[in-house]
DNA sequence: ACGAGTAGGGTAAACGCTTTCTAAGATCGT
DNA sequence: ACGATCTTAGAAAGCGTTTACCCTACTCGT
């Protein structure tokens, strides 16, 4: 196992100085074609690359970003994550990719792992429980990543305000849960369920908040009663359903926190002897790959998770006045399907 | 917004020197308890954090583990890449993720950055052409990378042989297969349609193997009117079954190179009238998460995602002799769900 | 023909750590 | 009480780049 060849090595088989090696590689520098030449020749010859480390260490940019998210298999993050890699390639940058699973502790120590990364950006994605503790934890964090010369990302939660040294970038969560329920309103229902996530989770309350406006706007009163809570898995959809068909509540459509919930809705309500779309209508959020798969296909509210992803490395990467603390909020649409249908 | 601290403020605020102030930090050298305290609220009192660049650069290790993949939104790659981010966590490394999208060039340069940053594993993930090229490649870049002190694993894929040097994860592709063709066999179906991947690919050409030595295990003859090509989506699925049908072939199961197919293929199965599994049974590949979402809940080969990951991490950072060329396989086993029906 | 300006390239000082080498006290056996 | 041994800590030499600074040799305009 050779030792690997260092610049030096290179300037000495091309027999110039390092600091033209360097100036070679990074190509800002007037350098004469034939020096080029035979710096390239060595470089070649000797199957050299730069370490990445030195030059992080000189110079002052790491040129990587960090996407910090639940997980990294549930398709609402693994989108927003194809959109990160792909604009951080796009960018010349590398992706780093952190879970935590929702332990703060774990983010906490990945803030600290990503100031000593000194990351171009650290992308902190999903929703959360919009708590004094939460605010407080990243206050620290945007500072001590404004230090180590990192931008912040929040990424599908809301902004901390104007004055908070983060980027947010967010799409229309309440919106879409509007755009949803106004749906299955004007298509007659007016018993809608709603089986909400889990209590002060920024996402499914602005999804809750949504439902509750259309509601409204179209002068239905809201039912509490038809308003269930839990975690954002299918087996929750299920027993959802299960309860609110055990206590007799009576309802015509559902709108569900997220596909998952709807796809376990689905199944209580074939278990139950129910049809959808025939008997209930169902409609769900996130637009999940799975959604068209379903039977009957889901009809769901897309999200622009690529774009959100994308947009996120984008913004964090453009330097100049002002980029520190912007704010942008992607729009939604219905994709429609094959589990709504009126009440006649 | 403040300078970061470094190691000589922390050394200053201390009284100390910062030789002393680096080893209380990696705690592998005796220091005074006293000194450790004074070390320790000094680090505190700045909020200090190490230079990632700097210790890369002056120890030897980036504590990095790289994963380069197809991409990351399929969940055959969505859950390798779970498991060996939950394994680099574990060993306290950090994951950097990269796509190729199935571009050898994209590769080469990721494989360039790797060498780059040190990093201490790089995965290459998923199925490949096994061509003279390919081979040629591979050693190029098993070279590169020993240089500069990486691992090479490559996880889901064949062994480049017991003298090439990198390690292997593999999981039984060819003997799934053989499970799955033998499950339909003796379940009476002898007439079982094969939807392969891509030829050429070493995951599709295996599966096809497997399939193949199950019928001669049962004695049945191959019949290549039964063997069918596309790519790995829903529509190839589609399109495949619907060709079969339009030429007339006779069969009473499918076995798709993989779920997407599989869903692909019962789509076009409903679309003919037919009833999976009364007039035929389907079985997938991969038990992706959306298996037992499909009406009727899709009988799969479950892989160990997970743990091929986990396990890539693990072997490639553990050290000592004859551990850069290890070669491990796991099995795999049948789903059994709704989709597949005796043949009576 | 001459000073200004520019292209091209070398020298050496950072960058922020780890680690080897060295040395001063403290502790101990005899 | 005195060398030997241990414990603890500092000085300084890297690690492999980038870049500020400096210098030389041309090219021009006048």
């Amino acid at each position: 196992m050779n030792k690997r060849p260092t610049i030096r090595d290179v300037a000495a088989m091309a027999g110039v100085s390092v600091a033209t090696v360097s100036r070679v590689l990074s190509g800002d520098y007037p350098v004469a074609n034939a020096t080029r030449t035979k710096v390239q020749r060595a470089v070649r010859e000797l199957d050299y690359v730069v370490n990445a480390h030195a030059r992080a260490l000189s110079g002052s940019t790491s040129n990587v970003v960090a996407l910090v998210m639940y997980d990294v298999v549930t398709p609402f993050f693994a989108f927003i994550a194809s959109g990160v890699e792909y604009q951080a390639t796009e960018s010349d940058r590398l992706c780093l990719v952190c879970t935590t699973h929702g332990d703060p502790d774990r983010e906490l120590e990945i803030v600290k792992l990503m100031r000593e990364q000194h990351a171009d950006a650290v992308i902190l994605v999903g929703g959360v429980n919009m708590t004094d503790d939460y605010r407080e934890r990243m206050y620290r964090y945007a500072k001590g990543l404004e230090d180590a010369g990192s931008r912040l990302v929040l990424c599908g939660r809301p902004s901390l305000g104007p004055d908070f040294p983060a980027i947010t970038v967010e799409y229309d969560n309440a919106g879409g849960a509007f755009s949803a329920t106004s749906h299955l309103l004007s298509s007659g229902h007016r018993r809608i369920a709603m089986l909400g996530g889990p209590i002060g989770n920024t996402t499914f309350d602005a999804r809750l908040d949504g439902y509750r406006r259309a509601l409204e706007a179209f002068r239905v009163t809201v039912d509490p009663a038809l308003i269930t809570h839990g975690d954002m898995s299918q087996d929750a959809g299920f027993r959802q359903v299960q309860r609110l068909l055990a206590e007799g509540v009576e309802f015509t459509a559902i709108f569900a926190a997220n596909d998952f919930v709807a796809a376990g809705a689905m199944r209580a309500l074939r278990a139950a002897g129910k049809s959808v779309p025939d008997d209930v209508s169902v409609i769900g959020y996130d637009d999940t790959p799975f959604a068209p798969e379903l039977t009957p296909a889901l009809t769901s509210v897309h999200l622009p998770h690529e774009e959100l992803g994308r947009t996120a490395v984008k913004l964090a990467l453009q330097r100049g006045e002002g980029s520190t603390r912007q704010h942008v909020m992607l729009g939604t649409h219905i994709a429609m399907r094959d589990s709504v249908r009126p009440l006649i």
